[in-house]
DNA sequence: ATCAATCGTTGACATTTTCAATGATCCGGC
DNA sequence: GCCGGATCATTGAAAATGTCAACGATTGAT
């Protein structure tokens, strides 16, 4: 079963623009969307909160400058995101190591058991996802698209 | 050279979440977007009404609704992308072949005109954007994003 | 000490998404 | 043939997102 849910493939997946790279991107990652919000809505998270949440138990400690540019969204957001999460007590904003002006955005315990639910959630979505694909083939499609993101 | 620009890998990418298929694919969709529309300004396109046109120009004589479906968008937003065609001379709408409540979105000669030089824009475009990768792992993104979206 | 640059934050604005409602048209059962 | 439910394109409103400029606080270089 392909992600298309029941869904045949439709006559245009014919077309030569299949092909395009922007388009199947922007495709599966849309059908993967839905997919991981539906799943996240049970612990009152979406795609965007939950990769913050899991950024902020990552032990990395980032900073939100560092989670705009990793999640490719403006930094405004982030804001809207962080005290999102921080009001309901799930992260927490510390001042920066070095510099005073930038804040670290840490996991609260509470924080850390909800990511660890959503997490396997999260991670049966992506199966759901790549379900058309043999286990070898999702490891080589997450390497390629690591590979063109950073080399 | 990756597709991040000249910004090196960001501290980020160790993290786990880095290995998130959902986060990898906006990623690289994000970073795609920017590029392609960047090039399809200069048509006065954008990647959707690229996307349509093209599709326009397949010989498929898609409907409203295929379009709305094969491209992950709602029907009202076709219709938005489909007028604003229209009113430049790119494309027409004609009444569907054996049910009038459709309507077939076709390339005026202007269309085509158009169409051919934005697609080899954005094969340069695509090319930048997989610049990291070998073309044997360009092709083989290609066939696990096909694969994974339509079995 | 000063000046430019950077960080998080705010607020304004545009674009995109989502959804319900509508008229025209199709199709199945009667 | 006609009716009722379904489907199509379209409209418009409401919500979510994206974009951008400005600000105070802080940093680092001169």
């Amino acid at each position: 079963m392909s992600v298309q849910d029941e869904a045949a493939v439709p006559r245009l997946a014919e077309a030569a623009i299949a092909d395009d790279v922007g388009l199947l991107l922007a495709k599966l990652h849309a059908a993967g969307s839905v997919v991981n919000n539906k799943a996240l809505a049970e612990f009152g998270l979406r795609e965007r909160s939950y990769s913050v949440l899991r950024l902020a138990c990552s032990g990395l400690e980032p900073t939100q400058r560092e989670l705009a540019e990793f999640l490719s969204l403006d930094p405004s957001q982030i804001v809207a995101l962080v005290d999102d999460l921080e009001a309901r007590g799930l992260v927490a904003r510390e001042q920066g190591r070095t510099d005073r002006r930038q804040k670290i955005v840490l996991a609260t315990a509470d924080g850390e058991r909800v990511h660890r639910e959503a997490y396997r959630a999260i991670a049966e979505c992506e199966a759901k996802t790549l379900a058309a694909l043999a286990p070898d083939e999702a490891t080589a499609l997450r390497m390629l698209l690591r590979k063109a993101l950073w080399g």
